[in-house]
DNA sequence: TAACCGTGCCGGAACGTTCCGGCAACCCTC
DNA sequence: GAGGGTTGCCGGAACGTTCCGGCACGGTTA
């Protein structure tokens, strides 16, 4: 090839020769089983009619060969791509909650002999990945995300993790977590542990994980009677970020007596504004013996069963301290709840979990064992901690 | 199909026939440009020689008709399966880390038109992979990790993320961070600001990473004449863990004034034990204004250029407090070392930067760019923060 | 025994792409 | 103006798989 000017589509693989000598194809296996290439097919993929020796005869000589399919050739013939893509949103927190959601996609997309690969955040080049994948499994889709549309109508099956808001193409399928049952849990939580006047640091934004608490923020106050002080904070809030609305909020209204946090990670921080505001968190947890009060209450119930006797009442007059006491408690569980001082009462959305769901729901879609448009819910699971313990 | 007994590969989307109508082929923009399918071939691939007009005009066809090119039948074709496939250890923390590297290689591959499959932290089957992807990303392979040696041998080329120490055969590449600088940069750091008795709480295991840091730590103090504590921690301490160690070092070794703390995220830990121990650390940031004093020294040197005036030998007698200050710094930084109270002097290891590198050096492998067996460096950063400042 | 049917296996045609060899037509050179 | 070289394009053969139609063969039924 003498000239080649433009370069449009990047080659990269041309000049690598693999380390394998020779690849071992379907009809290598024929010949060696002294049968046609299609009853090697057919016997290998339980299609078609094949006797049960002869079956039993091609997989060994399959096994022994070293026969792996090639996966390219089995795609252009099948037409599926045999991977599904996923998109996470672009946010410098909540890694390793995606991470870890990542990893059971991973998981069960893999016990369907599907691939995951990873779509960048920026997005790219939108029309390409239908080429590519099968489905595409869309995350916490934020309505401000460019990416979002072109993906929702990239001609495949589409599961998103939450509810999409934004005006585009209806997904094919969503496991949706009950976001507002599980504030209600922890409000609920709360006022059964003292509290009187909670707050709710609410996340901004458009995605239906904050648009669901900042509503039930609101609505759960006026159904129960007690006023629930609202503030607004960033998706991705720093400790800081929390720490400072929670020092304002303490001065402004003194009588807040517990602080839900929203945005994962950022716990620690209205930690540090209690102790700024010289107020005591729960129960000091006996670290030296590691175990502390607390109990998981799992799926969409709003009362906490697992919870002793309750001792309401008490909190408010706790003698020791110079002011009452502040419950602390996160809409997400992560590292930095968990490694609190004192470890932080959350809601654990089981991240692992829910990426297996979602895949889960994707295959179903594309294997037709599930109607397109399905919507599973996602259950999660109430952790209570030292933080929202009642004074011991 | 009467009968399918066994079904040993699952068949995933069989039945599912997609929404675009009919996807437009080769064929279909050459008979559109009336040209040949090879003309059209050649003309989007920049190959062969074709006429510059014919070219344009082919190109215009396509773009109008919108055709996408089959990845499966350009695979087959090409015998490379355009995804390379990403493995990152098993690891309950230091995921957004991963995640972050994750990122950078996925953006990294998309620019050579390279997919990134993710690959089961569990391994699953090993043979498969290479089927699957053109060349792997093994991040900070453990030799104790039994997915990794399969990966090694899978018949692609491999390029780790850190060496891999374990027995199995060499990796096509590596990218390396000089673990033994950034210590020794570290300890250099806290010196140059007062402290007379580091103590380093390395992590323990078989990575490249943690046999790295401990080497450097017993060497450095031989060849400064000074005695470094040394204290194994878990690879993934938890904050409690590098707590107690902590505690249990300053009440052994009341003189050690630094406390320089390996694991990702543990650093808060070392934190707490020195509140308890009565001991303040750095100086106490202005929150208020945002800014602290905080600097940034890259590359591989070991001295600090950009630290003001080195201000030894006041840190003995600091007469506000009953002991001496503790300087506290960590080998990686995220958001514990960003966040904590003060912010934490840090190594940052710049995942995004690093997973793209090792995603570049694969790929200037796999295009015969660059020879196999080739090792590249990855800068890091020293971010000086609050908790190593001079006391004020 | 003839017609029929189910079983087991096979040949061959796709799937959409790349790339090699070849064939005109053109340009240059002697 | 005949020879050789170059340019522009084309046909066709792969790549390895799946799957449809069909063909023998043995067993059942009329």
């Amino acid at each position: 090839m003498p000239e080649r000017s433009g370069n449009p589509l990047p080659r990269p693989c041309l000049d690598f020769t693999p380390v394998t000598s020779r690849t071992v194809t379907l009809l290598d296996v024929a010949r060696a089983a002294g049968v046609s290439k299609s009853t090697v097919s057919d016997a290998l993929q339980g299609s078609g009619r094949v006797a049960e020796a002869t079956r039993e005869r091609v997989r060994a000589v399959a096994e022994q060969l070293g026969y792996r399919p090639n996966s390219a050739a089995r795609r252009l013939r099948r037409s599926s791509t045999g991977a599904i893509g996923l998109h996470l949103p672009q946010t410098a927190t909540r890694l390793d909650y995606y991470m870890n959601l990542a990893f059971g996609a991973v998981a069960r997309a893999q016990e369907e002999g599907l691939d995951v690969v990873l779509l960048a955040p920026a997005g790219g080049a939108s029309g390409r990945v239908a080429s590519r994948v099968d489905g595409l499994l869309v995350i916490d889709p934020e309505v401000g995300d460019s990416a979002v549309p072109g993906l929702l109508d990239a001609g495949v099956p589409v599961v998103t993790g939450e509810r999409y808001l934004g005006p585009a193409a209806t997904p094919s399928g969503a496991v949706i977590c009950d976001n507002a049952a599980s504030l209600t849990a922890l409000l609920d939580h709360v006022t059964e542990r003292g509290a009187r006047h909670p707050a709710v640091l609410a996340p901004a934004g458009t995605s239906a994980w904050a648009t669901a608490l900042r509503a039930t923020a609101a609505s759960w106050g006026q159904e129960h009677g007690v006023a629930v002080a609202l503030r607004t904070v960033p998706f991705a809030a720093t400790p800081q970020e929390a720490e400072e609305t929670t020092l304002a909020l303490l001065r402004t209204d003194p009588a807040v007596d517990a602080v839900i946090c929203a945005p994962d990670g950022a716990a620690p921080g209205v930690l540090r504004a209690a102790a700024t505001a010289g107020r005591t968190v729960g129960t000091v947890s006996d670290r030296t013996t590691g175990s502390t009060t607390s109990g998981r209450t799992t799926g969409s119930t709003t009362s906490d069963p697992t919870a002793g006797s309750t001792t309401s009442g008490r909190t408010g007059e706790a003698g020791a301290h110079p002011r009452t006491p502040l419950l602390v408690a996160s809409c997400v569980d992560g590292t930095a709840t968990r490694s609190a001082e004192p470890p932080v009462t959350a809601v654990d959305l089981r991240p692992a979990a829910y990426g297996r769901a979602c895949a889960e729901l994707l295959c179903d879609i594309l294997a037709g064992r599930t109607a397109p448009d399905t919507v599973r819910r996602h259950a999660w699971a109430l952790e209570t901690r030292a933080s929202t313990a009642p004074p011991c």
